[in-house]
DNA sequence: CGTACGTTTGACTCTGTTCAATTGCCGTGG
DNA sequence: CCACGGCAATTGAACAGAGTCAAACGTACG
């Protein structure tokens, strides 16, 4: 499902990857891209189950998705897990391992995936000599802040319903960023994790799911959605199912 | 309350001001710091109920807080506020808006406040020629997304006292890191932006102090907290109130 | 083929919200 | 100086949404 008909091989340079929007500023040199290949380890390959990192590792390296579908979680005090995000192709993991020079968070493959690694040191490196690689990377950590700050409040001011509609609205903007169907798609994660990101129980997310179908918005059977009228859902999912002037959210 | 007594004047450079460890790597030379002195912008007051900067206004400075204290906010779809954050001396300011060089929130002041003011471009610029600047300016952001994790691990997982007791054991360890008392300060927001933070109703932040304060945990008067025991505090901060081991959070 | 896991659904409980009334505090103006 | 209005905080009672517990079903995998 997450697989890209342009998913670049292990041996493509940045030059030609389809993600290149992702990862890097648009306007650079292709010496300047030599440079920058140098500096990544494109042979990173996770199965389904596997650890990408660990919480306590030490850091190194940051990590771009290639192809497949990554969770990220912590352990809170009595062990159980917390989702903090769900991960697609061209996005970049580790940030939070800065700060310390620790992961704070593990990351698992929920498919098997490929990513890129890129060690942070020579990032900084490299940085230093095409400024416009580093004004890419302070952008994408940056709009790490503001993803963050979307899932903060959602998580304070919505109700479940309106959280399942935003995730699956944002799920769907991300899968047509990376050229897949937009209203068409599989969740590789069990409603548990779902509920876990969402601040919710997973018998909730189930409940919830089947509501909105009951309700016709969607059609969901068991991994599969269907997103019947996005336009609509994104009218729709505010509070109270009020009808809202198109403000999109999340 | 927040009045430093070693507080910088506007005249100080960052070479002598008492803040340096929040904002400076450690192991920097006179004539590096005095570079850095060149692009900061130290006149920036701000009256309490005044606004640092507003959501949509273009982005050209990040800031750091010298004095008082500020407060983040998002407007949802309906024009209701979502607070995001509340910002004491020695946090920055600004950082979410470098992916889209437009300020994603509002930031105003709850107390009269002082921030130092730092030309973007230039910081770059000056990275580049004092790396262990720039990796502490990445350490900084990357501090920023760890703690958005730890909220929305609150917000996804705790119930309102817990909430409760992580914010004012957060506020207590950060007035600690600023030389104030770590057990007896003032709230200067109030329960409604409490709430607001902690995806909580003004009524059960209201409810949730009394009840704690009935508890003997913490002595409660309009803003002023006392926290009685710290430590017993934070192993009792688990949920339903069970003894764990340890265990700091947040 | 059987076990384990994920999902769905129902009935009941409980936490937090909503609505409303009351108190306390502070600044303004008589 | 006190009276008044406005805002923040507290508290109560009724209500709703999500959590908990439990049962049953489907599906994936060894």
């Amino acid at each position: 499902m997450l697989q890209n008909p342009n998913l670049p091989s292990s041996k493509t340079s940045c030059f030609s990857c389809s993600l290149r929007e992702f990862c890097l500023p648009a306007e650079l040199e292709e010496d300047e891209i030599n440079a920058i290949n140098f500096l990544i380890n494109r042979s990173c390959k996770t199965r389904r189950g596997g650890y990408l990192y660990r919480a306590g590792m030490d850091f190194q390296s940051l990590y771009i998705v290639r192809s497949g579908f990554f969770k990220t979680y912590v352990l809170d005090e009595d062990g159980r897990e917390q989702v903090t995000g769900f991960h697609m192709p061209g996005e970049m993991l580790g940030l939070e391992a800065i700060s310390t020079n620790v992961h704070t968070c593990h990351t698992v493959a929920l498919e098997d995936s490929e990513t890129c690694e890129i060690h942070f040191a020579r990032l900084e490196e490299i940085g230093r000599i095409i400024p416009s690689l580093m004004h890419h990377f302070h952008k994408i950590m940056s709009g790490k802040i503001v993803h963050n700050h979307e899932i903060i409040a959602l998580l304070g001011g919505m109700k479940a319903r309106e959280r399942l509609i935003a995730l699956l609205l944002n799920l769907s903007d991300r899968f047509a960023k990376l050229g897949h169907s937009s209203s068409n798609f599989n969740l590789c994660m069990t409603r548990k994790e779902i509920g876990s990101y969402l601040g919710l129980k997973l018998e909730t997310v189930s409940r919830a799911f089947s509501k909105l179908q009951k309700d016709g918005l969607i059609k969901i059977n068991s991994k599969s959605v269907q997103l019947n009228n996005i336009s609509w859902l994104k009218q729709r999912s505010g509070r109270y199912c009020q009808v809202i002037e198109g403000a999109e959210f999340l």
